[in-house]
DNA sequence: CGCCGCTTTCGAAGCGCTTCGACGATGCGC
DNA sequence: GCGCATCGTCGAAGCGCTTCGAAAGCGGCG
């Protein structure tokens, strides 16, 4: 309730001293300083935020976009949220939530009401609306995900693409012949989440260049059970799965391989790739190479707060490096073919 | 970025009739303030959201404060946080999304900067820090969720008693004699969340009022095995199961009765009561009476714009009534004792 | 000694909006 | 026909802050 005329007065300066003193936008001498500083504690001074947003044109708030179509995955869209909130806060930004039908009229509105200094993007599909609005808004904006035509774009993303090579080079080189990957659910892809096409296009790319046999499949309900029967169908002698799916069906595939009788990692050694939950607590942990929300947040706020500080908007995607996280799932298969080399 | 001085000179008038033509609080000639309105659209003008809030001492923004604990159930926070944000925007509030460490740092800053309106406290705990802050901070605040001093505090909730009564009532109605209860995991309820407990007490008295055999259980990992074992020493004619627990645990019921031979509603009926999660799914959908994000967090939206708008603080604790949503999994069973009645 | 340049501080002009008080114009009753 | 109430509009005063330009004070140098 104090305000910077009540720090003033009892400090013995003048407002805009206090000002500088508290900004260090000018040198102010340093016992003056210091005395502002203690009155301004001592009030409990803090700056109206409405009238600093308006002299100083900036709102330190940002604006984050999540929209919610009824295949979300709660948890990975509250993980992405938090983290931006937090990682904003590290800025000293504080985000608005923008959520539902209300992501693209509020991204336009926080953006013409100068609300927000700048926006992030979550959950960004293929054919994304958010992608024209953006280009129009004047209002520095970061995606968290790749849309198809990223022209003009500053986008985030994990490298799904070489998580997708790592993971089918891990196997190969640890000798397995037949891997399966264990994909997320037609509708979910067809809504338009381009991730796990790319992972599709990347796995197939390196098994062919690898030389192994390979077979994809999506699951239909919350278990794995389904897509193992087909991967079994078309790999009899399945010896490795890379998953790029939900948790649900990630979490129900060790006990679905039991019972065929196959036990991970003795009989298949299993990888997940690019997946937003923790494979560590599963019964049998899997390797996995997270889709890790705080990385891929980070890398956002810090190209928006360059942008927004620094006025540098230069359109460009970053891909982030996956990362392996070794929780024993993977093994080493005895050759298939037990002739004696040379 | 046009300004209102730009909108009242296309339109002729002063600033402050633009003023009074858009927001309406004085009466303005019909025509003029038609023509008003069609300047100001084809402008595209939109208030500047700072030099608004600091002329009319009134941001439109409410803080959301969500905690986040390693325990937390993500999937039933994204929720609260997405309902409260659409509620909001329903009353023409924005949110602002305060996290984690910031929570407590968040509402002091966020209140004493006059950046929100308003409070809404989410998942709060029985002893929780944040109910003496908000004694202090002079700003509106709603609690969804009860703490355990209720002291001067607008707190909105389920009525957990309610609906763990109406379980047992259920139960009891259809003719089940030996009822459990399988609960939260110890550390969560230690951890401080009230309602579990609040389930606990309201159905062992509900099955002694209504005479009937109960026993209570809570899981240890994140299914519900070891919980059925325990309920079946204790109860050998286990007949109906109350749900008060997370989805997990939920979900995995069915499959571990059935390992016992047990099935749903055959054998045993069951009900979830207020839980966050939604069982229409499930292999065996069960009866539920939800604990609803929408409805907890409409009441809570409402009693905090009365309080911001219309100025009324009382203090006040809304128990949301339970909903039972049917799926048909409680039957009736054959009276324990057939002795053929009168 | 006077001038220059530096440091430190101050005053005042906004930022774009809301809102209060006032003023001219109009309509009514007596 | 005059006074009075009412309606519609306007001007100006803020809201609390940032920031620019300038003033004041001071030491050093020619």
């Amino acid at each position: 309730m104090a305000t910077i005329a009540d720090v003033a007065q009892a400090a013995g300066v003048s407002i805009s001293t206090v000002s500088y003193a508290l900004s260090g936008k000018r040198s102010i001498k340093p016992d003056t300083r210091a005395r502002v500083l203690a009155v301004a504690s001592e009030l409990g001074y803090l700056p109206h935020a409405s009238a600093r947003m308006l002299a100083a044109h900036r709102s330190h708030i940002i604006a984050v976009s999540e929209p919610v179509h009824p295949d979300t995955d709660d948890a990975a869209h509250m993980a992405f949220a938090m983290q931006t909130t937090r990682v904003a806060r590290e800025h000293n930004y504080d985000t608005l939530l923008l959520v539902h039908d209300d992501a693209l009229e509020g991204m336009r509105r926080s953006a013409a009401t100068q609300l927000a200094d700048g926006i992030v993007v979550l959950d960004v599909d293929e054919d994304d609306a958010r992608v024209p609005l953006a280009r129009t808004l004047d209002c520095p904006t970061v995606f968290v995900g790749l849309p198809a035509d990223t022209e003009g774009l500053v986008c985030v993303d994990l490298n799904f693409e070489a998580a997708a090579r790592q993971a089918v080079d891990r196997l190969v080189d640890a000798g397995h012949r037949q891997i399966g990957l264990i994909s997320h659910r037609l509708e979910t892809i067809e809504r338009g989440s381009n991730f796990p096409r790319r992972v599709l296009r990347a796995f197939a790319e390196r098994c062919e260049e690898r030389g192994v046999r390979h077979a994809v499949t999506h699951p239909n309900g919350h278990t794995a059970d389904g897509s193992v029967r087909r991967l079994l169908e078309q790999l009899p002698e399945l010896d490795g799965i890379v998953l790029n799916t939900t948790a649900d069906v990630a979490s129900s595939l060790s006990a679905i391989l039991a019972t065929r009788g196959l036990e991970v990692p003795r009989d298949v050694s299993v990888i997940a790739t690019g997946v937003s939950f923790t494979t560590a607590r599963f019964a049998v942990p899997f390797d996995t190479m997270p889709l890790d929300a705080r990385a891929s947040c980070t890398a956002a706020m810090d190209l928006l707060v360059k942008a927004i500080d620094g006025g540098d908007r230069t359109p460009r995607i970053v891909l982030i490096p996956p990362t392996y996280i070794d929780h024993g799932s993977v093994i080493a298969r005895a050759a298939a073919d037990p002739t004696p080399g040379v």
